[in-house]
DNA sequence: CCAATTACTTACCAGTTGGTAGGCAAGCCA
DNA sequence: TGGCTTGCCTACCAACTGGTAAGTAATTGG
């Protein structure tokens, strides 16, 4: 069926384009992934392009909706905020491909302004920064400061996912363990701080 | 003469490779900015990763002088500290595109398992972490939680510069500036906490 | 003054790339 | 039954890739 296929191309095609980006991966490299040849990714997506552009889609699209999900689940705004970015953290360390392909398309959309990014990354953060600035109680004024906040949290976030396998080769699993704990320690001192 | 060939086909890679990546730009891209053929590259660098290994070294170098210099400019530890993470913000902004490419490279490097990370990352690591210790009065058994601040505060300072041209072109020129001043003072907390 | 080195060049090549053209088998709908 | 759409394939192509070979013009040092 023509739905689940594509299912199977866009999960094979977030591996590898989070293993090598964008240019490092060729479409018969994801083709032979999914075991089947480069002219059926081209038949279902038409371009190389339009298939990373909906990946890309997908899975901004998860991360948006992981954050809904975890803010309903609380009722205080303090809680809220705590809770979705520590709920974040945990998905980033569970999505360690599509974390790190998000950051490379954040790299590679540097400069060529592009779809994508302006109605899936400005709400996104204009929501967070919602979230710090209910449960800090802060007037609109400081929104700056807010997403400076939130920009904090998502840097500790998301360097240590995209650092977590060269991290753990560094230093051996057991202590890679112990410092993911306190790398969410860290997290929630930048979250919590007045 | 050949030293500063060398040094104006570098400066150029440096742009080039932190653009589109290793695997996005050619040796012909990177001659083209020079002015010259790609074989007058492959003249001086012998092939196109000895280029971007020499890129890389390079850059960790600069990033690792800049430190030492900053680290020998205060006297006490928390003074120290605080120094050299300011020191860091500044350097990464100053050297936006530098910034990108060493993102780039732990990206890419992800599972190659590779040379330069070696003998550059960890002991880039552990001197911050040494930092840390000394100036929070922590024993050696917090090690662990000392990387995970350092990581922080890396992330704070990364994530923040790879994403400056997409936050500048999000919420314009302005708004950007203030935030920069916010995102420093986010960071200072992060590295002050006891 | 001449030999050797340096800093490049053009010419070329084999492999890979994204993409087109066209076909073919299977299922669906009339 | 027979036409049409869907899901894939093989065959092919022009453009570009990193790299080799071989040459040239200028500089340098004995």
């Amino acid at each position: 069926m023509s739905q689940s296929t594509r299912e199977m191309i866009i999960q094979e095609a977030i591996g590898a384009f989070a293993e090598k980006g964008l240019y490092g991966t060729s479409l018969d490299n994801v083709a032979t992934r999914v075991g089947l040849s480069k002219q059926a990714l081209l038949h279902h997506f038409g371009s190389k392009r339009r298939l990373y552009a909906e990946v890309i889609d997908t899975l901004s699209t998860m991360f948006l909706q992981e954050i809904e999900v975890a803010q309903d689940n609380r009722h205080t705004a303090p809680e809220r905020l705590r809770y979705v970015f520590s709920h974040l953290l945990a998905v980033t360390q569970r999505e360690e491909l599509a974390t790190m392909l998000l950051v490379r398309e954040l790299l590679d959309n540097h400069d060529r302004t592009q779809d994508v990014e302006h109605w899936s990354l400005k709400p996104f953060l204009l929501l967070l920064s919602d979230l710090v600035l209910a449960a800090r109680s802060w007037p609109e004024s400081r929104r700056i400061e807010a997403l400076a906040r939130v920009y904090a949290a998502l840097g500790v976030i998301n360097y240590f996912a995209i650092s977590a396998p060269t991290l753990r080769h560094l230093f051996g699993e057991t202590d890679f363990e112990r410092w993911k704990i306190a790398q969410g320690e860290e997290l929630i001192r930048v979250v919590e701080a007045d």
